[in-house]
DNA sequence: TGTACATCAGTGAACGCGCGTTCACTGATGTAC
DNA sequence: TGTACATCAGTGAACGCGCGTTCACTGATGTAC
């Protein structure tokens, strides 16, 4: 006796649904556009393909019918700039609270504890990190524009508002460079152009892990540490 | 009188060959093998996306009907390796040359441009780099093995004999940082330690140029100089 | 020198597939009277 | 309290498309006799 999905004889267009999903109660229909944003969160956290997500693999996913998404998203482009907005916000999320974690540790833990959270939602969910900063941009995706004022910032307003959410996050590494340099625990350079060096030797760190898995990497805190010693030139 | 493809009605199966290619001579078959690789390799460099090359749009580019590069290639995957097999062999003799070049002004200044070599590689074939370094690994397709063994080098056999052939241009950074430390121009530390973090910091910079074109990148220079300063250690 | 034949480079049509999207429809839940 | 109707959440079938790959075929070039 096994346990066979409901509908007996598979219809030939769409695979048969493996489960079928009972219906939302009135009113409640916005709970199937969360689940969505969840299935095709969990599918690009396993592919790491933008392009290669596909709206019936979503729907096969939730276990509805492919059309129930128009119900939702206009169209498949919107669906995946909702979930690449969700991820950005959960990175955001894991930086701060790595930051406001180590508030009371000093600007330089602080700091350190911001960076290592960036790599370590990098490197635990290397897929989501590769769909948010691996992309070639100007393809049909593009990101909402949010403010960035990054505090010394020389981004001017035109570039700023086409930068991707997570240049909140960047933010924080600005304000994190500046205390140091604040404590005297960093020599006084221009924070931003410290920062902005910090940013891509940490995307590098973590993206390259990504990419060519089998090099023998050392320790991430290592490398970190490494960064934050000679880019930033924190002593100790 | 405007230029019509020859066949004047056009096929609805493919689209009309826009350049009708004249058939290569007796014995000189495999020159269709190159024209492939190229026109792969152009429209590569155009989208950056290894998944989205159609062997039936590098039969359009190069103008002939698509079973023909099954003469010359038992599968998509294998014109796709080649594919990469051949820009990884430009990046490496790019890095190489640059390193000639400035063999005779001191290992400072060869390490230099050897990284600068890297990087406009990266920043000025940005989907060609991408496509390299840029890939989720382990999916449809790898890369053949070669052997590498840097001077001082960690890296286990297994391990190595999974790298991919731009690994040839890691030993050259491991080199060069081994050359400036024997020279006393930087402090002697594990050169394979600096060489990785030079790596992915190199990788870093030129890898979110690439994603976030519209954020305010400070001069390419001006970067590799803070790394070999920072990282490195190279003073001046 | 002529001719039958082999080889080589490449073609045209077709296959089955998964895709995004559209369309007319269903059927349960709530509401006005 | 009963009932006609509107709304809402979701469905099933179909469309046209580009894809990788297979198959039997073509037609020019070279070669053996």
């Amino acid at each position: 006796m096994s346990v066979k999905p409901a509908g007996g004889a598979a219809c030939a267009h769409d695979p048969a649904p493996l489960t079928r999903r009972s219906r939302n109660p009135h009113g409640q229909g916005g709970r199937l556009r969360a689940e969505l944003i969840a299935a095709a969160d969990r599918i690009l956290a396993q592919t790491g393909d933008v392009e290669a997500l596909s709206l019936r693999g979503v729907a096969r996913e939730v276990g509805i019918a492919t059309p129930s998404i128009y119900l939702h998203f206009p169209d498949k482009a919107a669906l995946v700039q909702a979930v690449l907005e969700a991820r950005f916000e959960q990175l955001r999320l894991a930086v701060r609270a790595a930051a406001e974690t180590h508030a009371a540790d000093g600007p330089a833990a602080q700091l350190r504890a911001g960076c290592l959270a960036y790599c370590r939602f990098a490197t635990e969910h290397p897929n989501a990190y590769r769909v948010l900063f691996g992309r070639r941009p100007g393809r049909d995706l593009t990101l909402p524009a949010k403010t960035l004022t990054p505090p010394g910032g020389e981004v001017s307003p035109g570039a700023a508002s086409s930068l991707p959410v997570g240049a909140e996050a960047f933010g924080f590494l600005v304000d994190g460079v500046s205390r140091c340099m604040a404590a005297d625990l960093a020599p006084q350079v221009d924070p931003m152009r410290i920062a902005t060096s910090v940013w891509t030797a940490l995307h590098g760190i973590v993206a390259l892990r990504g990419s060519v898995p089998h090099f023998p990497w050392p320790p991430l805190e290592q490398q970190v540490d490494d960064v934050l010693r000679g880019i930033v030139g924190l002593r100790e």
